[in-house]
DNA sequence: GACGTCTTGTGAAAACGTGCACAAACGTTC
DNA sequence: GAACGTTTGTGCACGTTTTCACAAGACGTC
């Protein structure tokens, strides 16, 4: 009866790897793809056979023998996994460039995340609607999170505003927030922060052409070993 | 003489944290911090203060013992391994929302990086400009690619389009990519890739938010743990 | 120049993530 | 119902990352 209760604690690099599987196992599944072997997933997914294994091992043995998966029950279990079986409403802080991109973004209501408020806290950007949403101002900001019961909200300020973002989005009740500032945030315990860093990514980026180019000049010998960093394959 | 030529590798966990060190560093130069200890740095970048020493033993023996690290100078060791010493121009396909806002975001210049091109395989989109740049066609990226001897392109198309945008790149002369379609891409062996997608970070919070609430219907003995996934601090 | 305080740099242990390899299970064929 | 090919689920070994703990070095003081 219980045994769905407390399931053993999913991984982090895996919890990261789901949506992934997630995202591609739905495609197929629009393509009339009813049964695929972690082989397939992991050739779609651009990593190793036995990490999809294992790492669907931990939603519970889900597979068949000989077979494979069933894609639509895979998709299911995933879903129910991540927290997705309902739609979950999204608060952005900032209505500029990025605020309203994301706002527009097509993949953000992808599936289960609707835009269910914007702020700023520049008057002249209130009232414009951006991604069908009205922008409101950031004093709102509880009023709004309130009557749509938002847990998640998204930083989209510049770097300097983004601590500041961070705090109203607490204040409110926001208890997940996706950092797009070039800024690191201060959380108070139990709430959980996401970042993306554009700068961040790119400097990554950078340091490998550098040594690519520092690898070419030191030695003619020393093919380039080839990075592939998160999601590329060969 | 040697003994800077092959440097020891840096681990790619260290490699992703030191952009983030940089820019407080820089920060802190900024408002004429001089000195820092690696427990103050640690602080402000929300990580162990060993972590921060262990990271920058990697640049060398940087720091002086009872007193810390002199900004400046580790301001310039790291933005030398990164390969921050000249600028990096970047060529972005696809002028929609995402790109547009990628072109005029501010962080992007912000230390190293220029939007050296910008294209788009919508011939209604050639010749507006975004982020100072004007649009050119898809057909041109080789030309564009070369005449700036970009080495890094950025891929902010729909999810479909990804693929092709990649393989374009590559065919240009691109060796590292920054992917922000949400598509696993393939590329060659050789090349760098690098992902950034908005779906997946919002699902990964969807998940923590998920357990959560299930932890506290479960048993309300239980605290929550408290996640602080990368970049939180409390 | 001996002593005390501070902070780095780094071995070593622990924790975490990955990939191999293979037994167990399934379906099919004869 | 036995034999065979296929694919899962997982134990185990390996590599990477994090954290601890402390010796070694720098500075200031007397």
């Amino acid at each position: 009866m219980a045994g769905q209760r407390t399931r053993r604690r999913i991984p982090e690099a895996t919890v990261a790897r789901l949506p992934v599987y997630l995202r591609i196992l739905s495609e197929q599944f629009d393509i009339d793809v009813t049964k695929m072997s972690s082989e397939e997933l992991a050739e779609l997914a651009g990593v190793n056979a036995a990490k999809v294994r294992k790492d669907l091992s931990y939603l519970g043995s889900y597979g068949t023998r000989g077979v494979g998966y069933e894609v639509e029950f895979l998709v299911y279990q995933i879903r129910r996994e991540l927290g997705l079986t309902h739609d979950w409403p999204v608060v952005i802080v900032g209505a500029g460039n990025m605020g309203q991109a994301l706002a527009g973004y097509n993949g953000f209501g992808d599936r289960g995340f609707t835009v269910g408020g914007i702020v700023d806290i520049d008057e002249a950007k209130v009232g414009a609607v951006v991604g069908g949403v009205r922008v409101r101002h950031l004093s709102e900001l509880t009023q709004v999170v309130a009557a749509r019961n938002i847990s998640i909200g998204v930083i989209a300020t510049p770097g300097l505003a983004a601590q500041d973002a961070a705090d109203a989005l607490v204040t409110a009740g926001v208890t997940s927030i996706l950092n797009f500032a070039p800024t690191v945030i201060n959380v108070p315990h139990g709430i959980s922060v996401g970042k993306v860093d554009l700068a961040v990514e790119l400097q990554i980026l950078a340091y490998h052409e550098q040594r690519r180019i520092n690898a070419k000049k030191g030695s003619s010998l020393v093919s380039v070993p080839g990075e592939s960093r998160r999601g590329a394959s060969a």
